[in-house]
DNA sequence: TAGTGGTCTAGACCACGAG
DNA sequence: TCGTGGTCTAGACCACTAA
């Protein structure tokens, strides 16, 4: 309760400073920052709009614009009825938002996983680099390989920074859920929030070739992915090698 | 005006059925249709929000809730002050929303282009399919090299129906712009949309190679891009093989 | 100065979900 | 039935642009 006046008192003092920035801006920056911190996690529930809005001393449309731009923003969810929550990574959303591999007719599949390794190592400085981290800071290796159709297609690579996923290597060793990102909001609190991808094509090594059942050379789509959290800060690594012989990488351009 | 009023009676004959659709749903569709017929072209200006609301005899929030739909929707811009336009293919955006080739620090340069060779043929099976034609029906195909750095990068062959870009392959045979997009929209009254993209790694043919400057069976990315009207028309199919020896494909997951 | 979009308020009524 | 989000109104004031 005292938080909350304390909170007002700085929305107060935003908003009557010169060149202010909006009120529904600075509620969004603090609904995001209740979540960031953790006073909400993924699945709850936030208190409705007209209790914001009392808290806060704004109408409810202001509030109402500040929470729409986070459902927007993948943020938060509405259900009508019921209330406003914060987005969670198993449910509707965001299992098949990064995934975007689609065999030829186009119909989306999850793979089944296979891990193959699941080390410990110092980071390598791309990794080091990509990830934030100190040089020589310590990441989690896991190597597995995807099948697509019952068809091995995508050998991924994925660095976590033990700082953050120490006792992942420990315990789920070798069965790792297929999903990830599940995995990490719920075990670890860490939500992914977005994602930066960037695809070269590469000729497959021995090693890729064999794993895949492919002729060393062939042409493979390479996925270096990078995922942040909502406050951006990069928490995990992924290279994904995929054959596209019989699948391809889909995206919408808006 | 009369037009006015009969829409407004539609508006009203909507709102009032059963299962109504919301007010700014159906301004919302009003104001795309208006566009897509052509009453504004892109760069126009719309009346104000409050003429709207006026015209249509809703409130200017109401109003104001479908044209921000619309512009997060790419379809319009608001300008403080001025008014609101409709969207452009040529300035801010577009330029660069389509363009997803970045060189390896990151960096985005639009490429100069070279066309190699511009000419009708029958669609093949697959072109007629992608773009909605009838089997038989004609299709302008370009082919052209783009350089990035100075360095050839990407080989696009793009196919066209000559049923919207008749008179294209005549008049500026060779010396297109590098940014087709705009010559559709000022010329041929057509604006680019949204775009689905398959991305495939495929090996270099002769061809390619001798042109890229690269081995035959080199790795390339190849882009198979379906551009769309607002109205959902597919009207230009466009195939790219691109070196990414140097370069890479960027795409953010939000 | 006049007109536009941008923010904010206060309150009405509706549609949905849970108890 | 009650509380939630969803729609809609009417009007205030501000910030920006152009004439």
């Amino acid at each position: 309760m005292v938080a909350d006046i304390q909170r007002r008192k700085l929305v107060l003092a935003l908003s009557n400073a010169k060149g202010s920035i909006p009120l529904y801006m600075q509620i969004k920056d603090m609904l995001v920052a209740r979540v960031t911190e953790g006073e909400w996690a993924p699945g709850d529930i936030i208190p409705s709009e007209i209790q914001l809005a009392r808290e806060l001393n704004v109408s409810q449309g202001t509030v109402r614009k500040a929470i729409t731009e986070l459902v927007e923003n993948n943020v938060l969810v509405r259900r009508q009825g019921r209330g406003t929550f914060v987005a969670t990574h198993d449910n509707d959303r965001a299992l098949f938002h990064f995934f975007h591999i689609v065999d030829d007719s186009g119909s989306k599949n999850l793979p089944e996983s296979k891990t193959l390794s699941c080390r410990r190592k110092p980071a390598s400085r791309q990794e080091a680099s990509k990830l934030n981290l100190s040089s020589r800071a310590q990441v989690v290796c896991i190597e597995r390989i995807r099948n697509l159709d019952n068809q091995p297609t995508i050998i991924e690579r994925i660095i976590l920074p033990t700082a953050l996923f120490g006792d992942l290597g420990k315990r789920q060793a070798r069965n790792l859920p297929n999903t990830l990102y599940e995995l990490y909001e719920t075990q670890f609190g860490i939500t992914i929030h977005r994602a930066e991808e960037q695809l070269r094509a590469v000729a497959a090594t021995d090693r890729d070739a064999s794993l895949l059942g492919l002729e060393p050379g062939s042409p493979l789509l390479e996925i270096e992915r990078t995922a942040l959290t909502l406050g951006g800060r990069p928490v995990e690594l992924r290279i994904s090698r995929c054959s596209t012989s019989k699948h391809y990488y889909q995206n919408t351009v808006l």
